[in-house]
Order: C-alpha cells, then sequence, then structure tokens
DNA sequence: TTGAAAGCGCTAACAC
DNA sequence: GTGTTAGCGCTTTCAA
C-alpha cells in the first residue's frame, strides 16, 4: 500500500505537504503540487479513509435504518424509490450510505451503538414503525438524522403532503358526483393516520357525512392481503359506499380483488383511489387512479436536509418539509 | 469519547489488556476481564471501528454494487430480494454493508478506487450488464467478489438455476398439449441467454421445431414495456405460437397487456409462462404460471460464499453455486 | 498473566 | 511555501 510518506519520499517533500496537496490547501505552489499528484498517480496511490476519520472524526459515512424484521424493506418500492433518491445527492456530495442494523460484529447493540462503532456522520431513517426502543434510543441521540414521513421536534423530517394529497383523492371523487365515500386506512402509521386526517377534513370541508363503519383499518405494512380483508369487511355491510379511497396501492390491488371475488366489479360497483402509484399500478385493470408519491424527490431532499444538518454542526436546527403529491387519473373511478 | 486508555487508567490495567479482554484473548483472568467489561459498560465505552481497521486492516464491510445508471436497481423486486437474503448473512457473521458507486468523494474513481479507498473486505456484485469497463477492472483486482448470475473464471458465483428453469417451463407447456411455443428473451445479458439455451435445449428435447420467428429478443432490462413491445411483434405474423415462455415477469405483464390490446385473451388465446415471480404475479388476471427464483437463497448463499473467500484469504478458490427454481402454477396456461 | 513500545496512515498546529 | 511534531484509538510483538 502506498502512503503518503511513500509519495513525499519520492517527491522530496514532506508528508505535510503532499497531505495539503490532496485537501486542497491554497499554500502549495502549483508546481509542487503538480509533481505530487504525477507521482501519486504513477505510484497508484489511494487515500485510506479510516486513517483520514481517525483524526478527522468525519467519517462521510451515512447510516440507512429501515424495517429489519418483515424482510419487507428493501422489497417495497416505496423505500427503493426514496434510498434512490437519496443515494444519488448524498454521492454526489462525498458521502457512502452504509445499512445501520441492530446488529453489529455479530452481535446485538441497537441502532445507536452501530452508528457510533462505525462513526457515522449521519442516519436516514425509513421506518414504518417509529415505537422502537432501539431507535428512540438513536432519536434522543445528538447523531445527525432525517426521519421519513414522521413528526419530531429534535430530528429533521421530510413526507409527502399526506394530508393534501388524501383531500385531493376524495374531492376528486366529489367532482365526480361521490357522495359516500369510504376509507381503508393505512393502520396506525404517520402517514396512514395522516391520510386518514386528510380523508376526514375533506370530507368535512365538502359537507358529506362520515360513517364510521365505512373506514376500516389496513393493517400497518399495507399489505395486498390487508387490503383483501379490509374490503372484504366493508363489503360485508348492508348499506355501501360508492367509493373508497385506500390510503396504499397494495391495499387497493388487494381490495379490488376482493370486489372480483365477489363478483363486483370496479369501478362499475365501486369506485377505488389508491395512494402510492407503485410501479404495477398502471397495469392493473382497470388502472389504479391514484395519488402519486414522489419518492424520488422525498429522497432526494432528505439527502439534502441531512447533510445540511451534518455540515452545520450542532447549531443547524431540524428542519421539515413536505413533498407535494400528484393525482393520476386512470380507469379505476367514474362518474355516479 | 471513551478509549481503552481511560477504561486502563480507570481499572489500574494497561491499555493492552484491555484491548485483549475486547479481543477475547485467553490470556486475561476471569477476574481481570469482568472488572475490565464492567468499567467499560459504566463508562459507556464504545470500540472505535476505523482505528480498529487501520491497525488489523480489515473493515468488516462488504461492498454493494448494483446498477446505478437506470434508477431502476433498488426498485427490481430481484436486487431487493437478493441483497435482503445477503444482508441477512452477512450481518450475523459481523459485516456491514455498504453501496459502491463509481463516485467517491464527489469525485468519479471508479468501483475499485472506492473499494480501496474504503478499505471493503468483498464485494457482491448484482449487475444485469458486466461489461463496464469499471467493473472489468474490479474484476481482475485481487478483491473477493460474488457475481450474482453472472460466469467468472476468477471470481465466486451464484446463480440461479436458469437452464433448468427454463427447461421445466417449456416441459410444463408441453404436458399441456402445447407443440408450437415461443420464447421472449431477456435480451443478451447473462441470465437472459441462459434462460434461452434451456428453452432450446427443451424444444430439442422435446423434438418440437424451434421457430426463430417465434423467439423475440426483449430488452436487457426487463421491462413491462419492453415485453409489451416484444409481444406485439409476435403478434403481427400470421403464424403464431400457441403458448410463449417469458424470460421475466415484467416482460410477461407486458406481453398481456398487448395481447389485452389486441382483444386476446390469455390463457385462451394463448398461454404465458414467466420467469421470477415478482409479487404481483399472484395478482394479475390471470394469475402468472411462473418460474419462482428463490432471490434470498440467492443473497444468503452469495454471502456465505463471499465470507468464506474473505477469511479464506488468498488460497480460497472461487466457487460458483446455483440456486433451484420452482415452477408456480396458476392461471395464464391452459391445455390446448 | 500483564504491560511497554511501536506503528497503522493521516491531519493539524505551529514553527520556520 | 514548506516541514516538524504530535496524536487520532487501536492491536501486536515481545519482554517481564
Amino acid at each position: 500500500m502506498i502512503t503518503i510518506y511513500d509519495i513525499a519520499k519520492t517527491t522530496g517533500f514532506s508528508p505535510t505537504t503532499v497531505s495539503k496537496v490532496f485537501n486542497q490547501y491554497a499554500d502549495v505552489s502549483e508546481k509542487t503540487r503538480r509533481k505530487i499528484l504525477e507521482a501519486a498517480e504513477q505510484m497508484g496511490y489511494v487515500p485510506n479513509a479510516q486513517a483520514r476519520t481517525l483524526t478527522t472524526k468525519r467519517s462521510w459515512t451515512i447510516g440507512v435504518l429501515y424495517i429489519e424484521s418483515s424482510g419487507a424493506g428493501l422489497l417495497h418500492p416505496y423505500f427503493g424509490g426514496v434510498i434512490e433518491g437519496f443515494k444519488k445527492v448524498a454521492t454526489s456530495k462525498g458521502y457512502d450510505l452504509m445499512f445501520i442494523s441492530k446488529d453489529i460484529g455479530g452481535k446485538k447493540g441497537g441502532y445507536l451503538e452501530h452508528c457510533k462503532i462505525r462513526g457515522i456522520d449521519g442516519v436516514v431513517v425509513v421506518l414504518p414503525d417509529y415505537t422502537d426502543p432501539y431507535f428512540k434510543e438513536l432519536l434522543d441521540s445528538n447523531i445527525p438524522c432525517v426521519l421519513l414521513d414522521q413528526e419530531s421536534d429534535f430530528k429533521s423530517t421530510v413526507s409527502s403532503d399526506n394530508i393534501e394529497g388524501s383531500k385531493q383523492a376524495v374531492e376528486y371523487l366529489y367532482g365526480l358526483g361521490h357522495r359516500s365515500i369510504g376509507h381503508i386506512s393505512g393502520g396506525s402509521t404517520f402517514a396512514g393516520e395522516q391520510r386518514l386526517q386528510g380523508y376526514l377534513q375533506a370530507m368535512e370541508q365538502l359537507e358529506l357525512t362520515v360513517r364510521p363503519e365505512h373506514i376500516i383499518q389496513g393493517s400497518y405494512d399495507y399489505t395486498v392481503e390487508s387490503g383483501q380483508r379490509a374490503m372484504e369487511q366493508l363489503l360485508s355491510m348492508e348499506d355501501l359506499p360508492t367509493a373508497v379511497f385506500v390510503a396504499g396501492d397494495n391495499l387497493a390491488v388487494g381490495a379490488m380483488l376482493a370486489m372480483k371475488k365477489y363478483g363486483l366489479s370496479v369501478p362499475e360497483h365501486m369506485s377505488i383511489i389508491g395512494y402510492d402509484d407503485i410501479e404495477m399500478a398502471k397495469y392493473l385493470t382497470p388502472a389504479l387512479t391514484t395519488i402519486r408519491q414522489n419518492t424520488y424527490a422525498l429522497g432526494s431532499r432528505a439527502a439534502d436536509m441531512l447533510i445540511c444538518s451534518i455540515e452545520g454542526g450542532s447549531e443547524a436546527k431540524p428542519q421539515s418539509d413536505q413533498i407535494p403529491v400528484e393525482l393520476v387519473v386512470r380507469g379505476s373511478c367514474q362518474e355516479v
């Protein structure tokens, strides 16, 4: 392994000068800089990140925290989109991403310990369930974090404009003439609660009656199965809504399956509008009308905010931001 | 930050002894060990990974290399499944995962340089396109790697049993009475080629005539759109096959859409069998009969192999393994 | 069973 | 503009 000492020896300069060249210090003559750079190139020099981190206390590493348990983490398109967006800007600013698990060195230590051991500069958190005690530990620490689709007074957050999106969904249905609108919710997640709020607010503003039995709680993990169960439960009532706003596309897929199972068709028997705009939405029959979340923007904004608080030091106050959503009209809703 | 020196001072032992305790050396008395461990616990000691790496030359970090360009990387369920499986076993053995991009420190340097700078112990590669020059650079290095769905004489590989899977698909169609079987391929990727081979071999073994015009090349990225185009191309022929084996589920989704667009239905007008078993497969109409890839097993096996070659040192020879696939019968094929 | 000393590769004061 | 020195936190001989 070639070190700055080797370069120093070959070029006749001191290690300090060599170091300065690689750290873009201004007080090195152009001639010296060129000589050193050339030697480095020729000798195949590659800097050593650990050595640098050891002295500077900056690892240029961002931890990625996401659900481990269900194994569904990486498989969910929401997560994938967010991380893609995040990675793009983080990489361009010189940071690398590392997965943070509760385990480290084969032993359980929790997220905070993991971050400390690895000297992580900051963490991006994408978790449906924010009640995990190990996560709280991290939240209470002074490690810069950005949370997705969550609220916090101490950490930065970025979320999709869930309330506004839900309102748009209900208003769209209203515009189509629907007056009896149900809701299949995403369970007690932050996003789920917000979407429920948005639904409720829109209903109130439009002066529609909210019928509690038309609000069915899906599970927090937004699975197709859960959507199916929810719709079956809804269909078991005598008095059905003419449209239902479903808090997630996977849930909506399940809801549509349940309809089919009961010999009902969408949108003829009931209009359905989802939330997310997952890839398959446009390939369903009928294609799913939905509220598109801009996961990529969510991720890249989160990266901006996190890097800002990493580089701003402790004075940097936590920020919050909302990313707009967009109604995507396809074929699962009709006029009534 | 608490260091082993602090613990040494408090307990009255030397830093060496403290270090020994954390590295499970046998030559420390039980009493001493307990005292030190207790003090460490109480003082909130957390080891410093960079310092350790600096001396030991082992970072306990595995690089993850996957497609950056299309932005489709993390979003593809194949990738997600593989990484989930990989992460599980890597984590349990004490390794952390870090994404490796061509950029590092905001500058382009290539994968190999990135790995060297970070002191990566090994790399898992999940790439559809293995012709990237930066990737070749890594391949020619002596950094332990495991490649997914790829061949190599110098690195370990693990792939899905593509040939066998394709044979199963064709044989299944044959069992249903089909004698004119077409193929929509996955383009010139390794997996795509193998599946084509499997198709060809099965056709030959079953003594069916292969009609070149019934083999349509889809694009390497296995998109729905590409599947749609491929099927449209196929449908433009006068003499259609009664069934088609499609090299990927996304392609199959596209193919089914094309059928619908032309007023044709699956499986009545044509039977379709896919490959992958993506989550949405079972929710399609008709539900897609397909060959299931065990992405999780693919990932965990890859982790085992990589760790084996990391820990085996340079004597460890590259291994190769194939993961069995499984036919999943649903509703997109029928007897003829 | 324990510890002193050296060194991993780099940066940051500070002096020249 | 350039170099000396010390030190980041840890492990590893090797000696006691």
